[in-house]
Order: C-alpha cells, then structure tokens, then sequence
DNA sequence: GTCTATAGCTAGATAGAC
DNA sequence: GTCTATCTAGCTATAGAC
C-alpha cells in the first residue's frame, strides 16, 4: 500500500467507524465507499479479498487504538495503579466517543461475522482481562479477586455500551467508566 | 392470522431464534424461510410488510416471553423480594439459554434496524431498571441506590452476554446471573 | 394458506482502460 | 491508484395459480 491521497491510517480510520456504524452485515461495500471517499475499485486495491479484508484490517486498527489509548497506560509501570486506571478511564471514553461508538467486541461475533472473527476477539478480551487483574493486583487486591473485578470490568464496560446505545445516552456509560477504578481497588473481598 | 400447521406462536419463536442468531441484517428471507419451515409467499402472507414485520413482531413475542419467564416472577408479590430475585435468575438463565442466545435489545439497536426499533428498545429497558429497582426498595434498598443497582444489573447482564459470545463460554454470564440477587439487595451503599 | 415464477434491486466482486 | 462498466448471486418483495 504505497503513497495515496488518503493515508492508509485515514482510511482504516474511517473504514473503522462505518463498521462500528452499520455492523458487519450491514456497512455494505456501497457505504463503505461512501465513508472513505475511495471507489470500489480502490478498496479492492487496498483490500484484495474485499470486504472480509477490510473487516480484518479494521479489527486490526481497532486493536493497535485500543491499545494506545487504553492499554498502554495501563502499563505506565511509573504511575501508580489508580492513576493508571484513571488514564484509561480517560482512554475509555475517548476511544468509544463517550459511548457512542460501539464495540467491534459486540458487532464482530455476530452473525456470519462471528464465525471469521470470534477467536481473534475472544483473545483480546482475555488479555484486557488479565492487564485489567495485574493492574489490581498490583493496587493490593488478591489474585482472584482482581480477576474476577477485571472481568467485571470489562462485562460492564461492554453493557454499559449497549445500554447507552439502547437508551440513547450516555449516562450510563459515563457512570461506569467514572467507576472503574473505584470499583477495580477498592478494599474487601479479601482472597 | 388463522389455523395453519404451525401455530403462530411456533412461528414467531422459530423467527426469534434465527433473527437472535444472525442479527437483523443477517436474517435473510432465505434464512427466516428456512428457520420457520414456511416459504417466502406464507411468510408474506403472515407479515405483509416483509422482514420489518417479521422483526416487529419477534421484538414483541420477545417481550411477552420475557414478561413471563423474567418480569412475571418479579411481580409475585407472595414471595419475599429475594425469592423473587432468585426466580427471576432462573427465568434470565432460561430466556438467554445459559448464555448462548442473544438479547434483540443489543441486535436491534444496531445499523438500520436501530432507526426502527430502538425507541421500542429503550422503554423496555427504562421498565426492566424501574421494576427491579422496585423489588430492591422492598427488600430494604434506599430507592436511589435501587435505581442504581437496577441500572448496573441491567448492564451486568447485556455484558456478560457480550463476553459470553465473545469468549464462546457461559460462565461469564451462569456467574453474572447467580450473583444478581446478593448484589441488588447487599447491605451498605445507604442513601 | 401455500405454491411457482419472477420482478427489480443491491450485494460483493472483477475486468480492463487510463 | 482510480475510473467505468459489468458479472453473478443474493436480496426483498410481488403476482397469480391452486
């Protein structure tokens, strides 16, 4: 993929979030043209196997943001757990637009798009769950409570997605993220 | 909508199953035909409006069925609220199979199938947190902390069943479901 | 109420010029 | 790398016989 007048982040970009828009099903090559600005024969170019191609590379891209802006300060090893869990609260609402962008997570084990892509999705949740549980364990909650407490974490974070998505609003996402880290360090529930 | 081999009922949760499986976007007519048994013209005999129909009416067979298995043992009002809550895990456990079938207030909210439903969508939502909050004021929760808890065990369960599908595993959501009661009537948190 | 047949369209994908 | 044109298959929906 050499130079382009768009460049190739800008396009997974936007690629991106008509995916996260429509769904698998539903971001049709017709839309997806529309959202980059490139023709069908363009997206071909890029993506070889079309559609099934995109998808991946999206999955991808939403992987390697998610990462930067939610995972790696969860690793700032200088930072003290809480700070840690306030930065990727901060990251939370930034990379899912203060719940209104949906969750690829969600979207991707759907349907037919499950079946291609519901391995690759179940790894991340495991390894977000287990950042999540060393960074607990780390702020001096107990092994298994700390993982029990990340995959609560992570179950709320994806309810809460559905709910502000069902309602309308962002409260309910707003309110959880906020919660995060209280609910992630707090004392009790020894182990 | 007379006698036919298929009760009406029959049909209406053979649709639920397919558009639970694959989405709103990925339940072909093709698809729903086969689900049901019935062909394209008897499916269009029943719903004239085609798909749309077909989803209307599976977002209200998913209702009733969920009043009956969920909401009905919550307004048993001969039971104390923790028997109550208790009930209620069974019928989510049976309404969701374990864990393994969707929930239309996530698939419906999506892609083009949201601008049709999704107002549907939020007021059962807004009913589900107003009656589970009830059953938490009578078991002694100050109502704020009820209403907040309601709302959390409604994005409790939309989470697990995300991670569930994701992950490709019940437990998220067998774990979720059993801890409901002790969280919506836990003591502290007084308001 | 169910059938066959088909209209009319959009889907994803490809070919070849430039 | 982008364009126009086009293919086939699938889609939703309808018509009309039975």
């Amino acid at each position: 993929m050499p130079s382009s007048a768009l460049p190739k982040q800008e396009v997974l970009d936007r690629l991106m979030a008509a995916f996260r828009q429509f769904g698998y099903d539903g971001a049709s090559l017709a839309r997806l043209s529309k959202a980059t600005g490139l023709g069908r024969s363009s997206l071909y170019h890029y993506f070889p196997n079309g559609k099934e191609d995109m998808a991946a590379a999206v999955l991808a891209n939403a992987g390697a943001r998610f990462e930067e802006m939610v995972l790696a300060p969860l690793r700032a090893e200088d930072a003290p757990p809480r700070e840690r869990l306030a930065r990727m609260a901060t990251g939370l609402g930034a990379f899912y637009a203060d719940g209104s962008a949906a969750c690829l997570t969600d979207l991707f084990a759907i349907g037919d798009a499950g079946t291609l892509f519901r391995q690759r999705i179940g790894s991340r949740i495991q390894a977000f769950i287990e950042l999540l549980a060393a960074v607990a364990a780390e702020g001096g909650i107990g092994r298994e409570t700390a993982e029990q407490r990340a995959e609560d974490a992570l179950i709320a974070i994806q309810g809460a997605l559905v709910l502000s998505r069902g309602l309308t609003s962002p409260e309910p996402f707003r309110r959880v993220v906020s919660e995060l880290p209280d609910r992630l360090l707090a004392p009790g529930d020894a182990d």
